[in-house]
Order: C-alpha cells, then sequence, then structure tokens
DNA sequence: CTTGGGTCCTGTGCGC
DNA sequence: TGCGCACAGGACCCAA
C-alpha cells in the first residue's frame, strides 16, 4: 500500500497533532501485527511527549521525550487517521473521522493531550510498530539494511551504477529491494521505469551509465509530484483526515494494462506481467 | 552473496 | 445472491 509519499503524507498529516504534544493514554487493542508489539507498549507511550516526527523510507519515527523511538510501519493496508477533539469535529464537517467506537481493525490509538485521537488502523496486519531507545533506533532490525533515501544526496548516478553493476536481476526487481534504494514500491518503481524509458525486465546490471543517470531524477521527480498530490489512494490508502490522495490520477502505467500508451506518438499498449509475484506494467514500445 | 518463491492477513471485485 | 478465485501501495524467510 503505501510507498514512500504516502507515509510522507502521513508524517505531514500527524505534524501538527503529534510534534510537540504529549500522548495522555496509548492503547494497543491487540497483542500483534506483524509482530508482537511491545507488551508494556501502551504504558510506556502514555504521558510522553513527541519531540519529532520523521521518516525513514517507508517509516514513520517518532521521537519521544522519555529516549525512545516508536517505529511504525503501515504495511499494505495500514491507516492512520485523526480525530479532531470532541467539540472540533462538528465545525469540521461531517466527514470526518470521529471518536465513534473503534472499528474491528483498528489496532492502536493514541488519545493526544489536546483531546484530539489518533487511530492505526489495519485490516490486513502487514504493518508493524515496535518501541526502541533513540540511540538504538537507526540499527533496529527493520532500518539496519536500508539503502539511501531516494530523495537524499547519497541516492545518485555513480551509487546505482555502483549497486547495479553485475547483478542479473531485472531493474524492476532491484528498484522493490529496500536495501538498494529505500522507500520505493510498485507503484513508484512502474512509474519511474516508463518516464525513464527502461525495460522492467532488462538485467539491472546491464543498464548503460547515461541511462541510469537519467533514471535518479526520474524517481525524484515522480516521488515529488506524488507527494504533492498527497499519495495515491488505490483502495486502502487515506491521508491523515481521511481524504484520498490524487496521485493515481496521473499514473502512466500502473493499473492500465491493455490501455494506450501515454507517450507522444507512441502507438503501443501497456502490458502487465508478473515479475517476483508482483504485477509490473509498462509499454513493450517504449520502455527498453 | 544473489535470486526466486511461498507466506503472512483481510477485503473486494469479477465471472459463473 | 452465492461461491470461488485472483489480486491488492510490503517485506520476511528459506531453499537453491
Amino acid at each position: 500500500m503505501p510507498e514512500l509519499p504516502e507515509v510522507e503524507t502521513v508524517r505531514r498529516g500527524l505534524l501538527p497533532v503529534m510534534e510537540g504534544r504529549r500522548i495522555a493514554q496509548a492503547e494497543a487493542r491487540r497483542p500483534d501485527l506483524r509482530w508482537p508489539l511491545p507488551k508494556d507498549m501502551g504504558q510506556r507511550l502514555s504521558g510522553a511527549q513527541v519531540t519529532a516526527l520523521r521518516r525513514r523510507s517507508k517509516y514513520i519515527l517518532a521521537d519521544l521525550d522519555r529516549g525512545e523511538t516508536l517505529i511504525i510501519h503501515l504495511g499494505m493496508s495500514g491507516r492512520i487517521l485523526i480525530a479532531p477533539p470532541i467539540g472540533d469535529a462538528a465545525q469540521l464537517g461531517s466527514f470526518h473521522h470521529t471518536h465513534a467506537a473503534p472499528g474491528r481493525h483498528d489496532h492502536v490509538i493514541f488519545d493526544m493531550e489536546d483531546g484530539s485521537r489518533i487511530t492505526f488502523n489495519d485490516a490486513r496486519r502487514f504493518g508493524a510498530m515496535d518501541l526502541v531507545a533513540t540511540s538504538e533506533a537507526e540499527r533496529h532490525k527493520m532500518l539496519a539494511h536500508l539503502g539511501p533515501e531516494p530523495l537524499g544526496n547519497s541516492f545518485h548516478e555513480d551509487y546505482l551504477a555502483k549497486t547495479l553493476s553485475g547483478r542479473m536481476t531485472p531493474i524492476k526487481s532491484a528498484l522493490l529491494d529496500q536495501r538498494v534504494v529505500a522507500g520505493l514500491g510498485n507503484i513508484y518503481v512502474c512509474e519511474a521505469l516508463f518516464r525513464a524509458g527502461i525495460s522492467p525486465i532488462r538485467k539491472a546490471g546491464r543498464i548503460s551509465a547515461s541511462r541510469l543517470s537519467a533514471l535518479v531524477p526520474v524517481i525524484r521527480e515522480v516521488l515529488h509530484e506524488a507527494i504533492e498530490a498527497g499519495g495515491s489512494s488505490l483502495r486502502d490508502y487515506r491521508q491523515t483526515d481521511g481524504d484520498l490522495g490524487y496521485f493515481q490520477h496521473s499514473f502512466q502505467v500502473y493499473g492500465r494494462e491493455d490501455q494506450p500508451c501515454l507517450n507522444p506518438g507512441c502507438s503501443g499498449t501497456i502490458q502487465r506481467k508478473i515479475q517476483a509475484g508482483r504485477s509490473t506494467f509498462y509499454c513493450p514500445q517504449c520502455q527498453r
């Protein structure tokens, strides 16, 4: 579900409600998501102040004044929704998330000191949460092996060429590998490869330096545009206020099987094929 | 070390 | 309407 743009959108939505604010009460309504939650997580979070809300790849990191960091991953279907303080909700409109009784998949609830309620909802439960010492967060199992941020300075042509050198796996699979670059998922890899004119089937180690150098800014461009659009909403994903993202309207290949290629002058048809168990969408005409 | 396949879990949409 | 199957923004784990 959420790739980097969706996670960044969620982080931005949470900023005004969480950063610098205190959690009055936190409750885990089940003992596990993908993995067991820390047994005393609710207790350790209750009363803590969030000093910073960061993002690393597809993870949200909430630093607490007690020297701990809450690590959150949304998995495929995870959502974080904010309900404003009771009393404020009415003037914001009826569509807004409310403090109604928790639903079946509302797994973790944060009641903030100002009365707003933050709910982590995840039907498929591929999401995860852990609470660790802030000094240890980057060494956490979930974060330790992540590659560079695609929007950061250490992701550049030379890095990519060196990392992909000799690799026989398809470029599609390589870009989905979070050790290569951390934050891309199925949608944005398909979209970036289309924009770069690179076939998803091509062996990662067999792409010319000039085409790799074109790929780097294209990846950044797609991610920036998607963040600007509030992410892509296909089914589960929502912004923290419940609104849809709208980058899905800008997809050029994802989900467009059998439809005409949108590249001006190209008469190709978008194909879907399965790579490493995931759907890849691409135009065989203009992606080489 | 690299690579591919299976697996976790629930919901939805489609063809019959 | 009901049923079964395919498929879904992720990523771990294990075998080859």
